[in-house]
DNA sequence: AGCACA
């Protein structure tokens, strides 16, 4: 065998003054630690949150004859040392001294530290932070990183005051579970001072924020394909309002056609152009009006709402970056209303005329996202649309057998007008009666 | 669970 070369660990190691815990609580206090010593001698000094995981400490006693008391007793002790029920280990240190330079994570700041514990904490988001933190003051900034403590995050607060209520209300907690999806393992949160005072945020991002500076820019990797924002800042979207929406569909259980689309989206004004495409497995949509005012009306009203009862077809719009869609062709997923299309309009109505036959039981048509994809499908009828914005749908669409839902939406300003027939369909089903079919977008103009 | 920001 080769010769014995430098062990890494000493297992014995000369007596010192000093002492060297690991396995330690990371909550652990100096309070805590001169208690663990205490019995053996005077403790004069300690260090705690010692490495990378905050797991380990030192303390020093004013006598060597104290520590290797403590040395001593624990050697041959049935009871190990132990701080809030976690066996500790002790050693001897390999220093003579505690070196206490107190800086950052000891000195109050403005920005606090904050590393989240758990198995999923990368999952959460940094606007479940911001609302977590913000409960002890303006939130200035956010940043986020990993390092090899783990998922981590910078807040940065006005002054030390709030970020020391922040940290002392916040250190060891878990974030509350209802803040955080069903699926997602507890997390809990480490909090220290950073050293930083004024955290540099170039770009509104999923990793960082400036909640000083809405407007400042979105980074590029935070717009979709769609040239789309999907950021969000205090609860509301950061995009800047537009005339065009950008609408995805969730719990898509009924094919949305375009001519469903159209009818929807018309209830709050004049559509120029719809596109639809698929994106992560759903279908959006953008949605261009002619105004950014009508746009706004449009997504106040049917934003988290329902295209068919039941809570299928759920709508999230936001506000996309475009302003003037470009169509190349009009056809099942694409069209251009403001150029009148004759060849389109006939073929149009063969495709609404081949669905209006009969209604069908919703179990027997649920969308299976490859009715889209085949191209060889035509899209199947879903039931009525029936939420109740609906109730907005311009007199040209009348013939729609609308039912008032337990939200009916009212818009704000110009109301369209109601005919008696809508508002006396009966039963919240949202199976029309057979034949019934929206009017083909033709006819609107 | 192994020595203090590298």
């Amino acid at each position: 065998m080769a010769s014995v070369s430098q062990p890494q660990f000493r297992y014995t190691q000369p007596p010192s003054k000093v002492l060297h815990l690991r396995n330690l609580p990371w909550e652990c206090t100096e309070e805590e630690l001169t208690e663990l010593g205490k019995p053996f001698g005077r403790v004069v000094n300690t260090k705690c949150n010692v490495g990378a995981n905050r797991n380990q400490a030192f303390i020093e006693f004013a006598d060597l004859n104290q520590a290797i008391a403590m040395i001593s007793y624990y050697a041959s002790s049935s009871e190990p040392a132990q701080v809030r029920g976690k066996t500790v280990y002790l050693q001897y240190s390999n220093r003579q001294e505690i070196i206490n330079n107190k800086t950052t994570a000891d000195v109050a700041g403005n920005v606090l530290l904050v590393t989240i514990d758990g198995q999923d904490a990368r999952l959460v988001s940094i606007d479940v932070l911001h609302l977590v933190f913000s409960a002890f003051g303006f939130v200035h900034k956010i940043t986020t990183f990993e390092k090899t403590a783990g998922f981590q995050a910078l807040v940065q607060f006005s002054g030390a005051e709030t970020a020391t209520s922040a940290k002392n209300a916040l250190d060891g907690r878990i974030i509350p579970r209802y803040l955080l999806s069903e699926n997602i393992a507890p997390c809990t949160l480490r909090i220290m001072y950073s050293a930083h005072t004024d955290l540099s945020v170039k770009f509104q991002s999923h990793r960082s924020r400036d909640y000083t500076n809405p407007y400042l820019s979105v980074a590029p990797s935070a717009i979709d394909g769609s040239g789309q924002f999907s950021l969000v800042l205090d609860g509301k979207k950061l995009e800047p309002e537009s005339n065009v929406l950008l609408a995805s569909i969730e719990n898509m259980q009924y094919a949305v056609t375009l001519d469903v689309l159209h009818m929807v989206f018309s209830a709050f004004g004049l559509v120029q152009k719809i596109a639809m495409f698929d994106k992560n497995g759903g279908v959006q949509a953008l949605i261009q009006y002619p105004d950014v005012q009508t746009a706004v009306v449009a997504k106040e009203a049917l934003e988290g709402h329902c295209i068919y009862d039941g809570g299928f077809c759920k709508l999230h719009i936001s506000y996309s970056r475009h302003t003037d869609l470009s169509i190349k062709v009009n056809n099942d997923r694409s069209r251009d209303y403001t150029i009148p299309n004759p060849a389109m309009v006939n073929q149009q109505p063969s495709i609404l005329g081949q669905q209006s036959v009969q209604t069908m039981s919703p179990a027997s048509h649920e969308y299976n996202g490859t009715q889209y994809a085949s191209g060889l499908e035509q899209p199947m009828m879903p039931p009525q649309p029936s939420a109740g914005w609906a109730s907005g749908v311009p007199a040209v669409s009348q013939s729609i057998p609308v039912q008032m839902t337990n939200h009916p939406y009212m818009p704000p300003t110009s109301m369209p007008q109601m005919t008696p027939g809508m508002m006396q369909m009966p039963g919240h089903g949202g199976v029309p009666p057979s034949g019934t079919v929206p009017h083909g977008p033709n006819q609107l103009y």
